[in-house]
DNA sequence: CACTTGACCTGTCCGC
DNA sequence: TGCGGACAGGTCAAGT
């Protein structure tokens, strides 16, 4: 699920959530989720209170009074889901859309109770993804965020310095490139698919034959898709949901991603779908050209 | 260096 | 209705 404008959607609603509240009990139902599991992280977190939340690529970070962080990697199914207390019902009084319906339900692997009676929920459907507590001291030699590309959309990342990257790995293909979190820190299968169509760039291009103006249509792609996907609370697929529960709207603005066979907005092209680096990849081949002498 | 594949898991969907 | 296979938002290690 979560790449950059998800992982983003969440972190600020947890931020508008959690911040200020006192962890009471931690539950943890299935083990290799919570690291460091037993009982020894579970104590050192009951007592802290959350100071902030922050997000680094796909990873959501949970400061806490102790200087720890909890470090949450959503993966593809990952989900978490504020509760504000188990007597009051969500706005609109809807359900909430959770693989099974139900909160907690059998994918719900780690419960965050605070004082207030309010609760976080860790839900997980393929159990891929993880909560470690890590001391902020440490926080930057996770392996990681030690390797972590920029920030597509901070200010440090410029068209100037994602020519320099791109000079460094000239010989790598734009697909698996662009989903390499050491290249950039965010970007998954669905925003690569959508940015390289913007730019119009077909996904086997070696990185290192783009002209300064490809280089800067796909630098400035890169943004606009994120800062779009942000803007309509990303994409729910199956799993993705917000802290409340609520979808991301971005689906119905894809330009490439999920619309195999339908027409391409630009030209009227069929979308197609082919395999790049083991994953689903979306592109119009009309507006994508294939690299010269490539067949697929 | 850089790509591909399989592994980690569970579920859904599609064709037969 | 059942069954097998492909596929699903992400990383990681191992192989080429």
């Amino acid at each position: 699920m979560p790449e950059l404008p998800e992982v983003e959607t969440i972190r600020r609603g947890l931020a508008r959530h959690i911040v200020g509240r006192t962890v009471a009990k931690v539950d943890v139902r299935l083990a290799k989720i919570f690291q460091p599991g037993g009982k020894a992280g579970v104590t050192r977190v009951v007592g802290a209170k959350v100071t902030k939340v922050k997000r680094r690529g796909k990873l959501l970070l949970i400061g806490l009074t102790t200087e720890e962080t909890l470090v949450i990697h959503l993966k593809m199914t990952g989900q978490v889901i504020f509760r504000e207390s188990t007597n009051i019902k969500l706005a609109g009084g809807h359900p909430i859309p959770t693989v099974t319906g139900d909160l907690p339900g059998k994918v719900t692997h780690v419960i965050i109770t605070f004082t207030d009676s309010s609760q976080l929920f860790y839900n997980d459907l393929r159990q891929f993804g993880y909560i470690k507590l890590v001391s902020n001291g440490q926080l930057g030699r996770l392996p990681l965020i030690a390797r972590f590309g920029p920030e597509p959309l901070s200010k440090a990342f410029t068209l100037v310095v994602f020519r320099e990257r791109l000079k460094r790995r000239r010989r790598a293909l734009l697909k698996p490139l662009l989903l390499d979190q050491t290249f950039l820190a965010g970007l998954g299968n669905i925003y690569v698919d959508e940015a390289l169509n913007l730019a119009r760039l077909h996904p086997l291009r070696v990185a290192g034959t783009l002209r300064r103006q490809q280089q800067r249509a796909l630098y400035t792609a890169i943004r606009r898709v994120l800062t779009k996907a942000l803007r309509y609370g990303g994409t729910s697929i199956k799993t993705y949901v917000t802290v409340r529960g609520g979808q991301g709207d971005y689906l119905r603005y894809a330009r490439v991603y999920h619309r195999t066979g339908k027409s391409c907005r630009r030209c009227g092209t069929t979308i197609q779908r082919i395999v790049v680096a083991g994953r689903g990849t979306h592109l119009c081949p009309r507006c994508q050209r294939a690299p010269r002498k490539l067949v697929y």
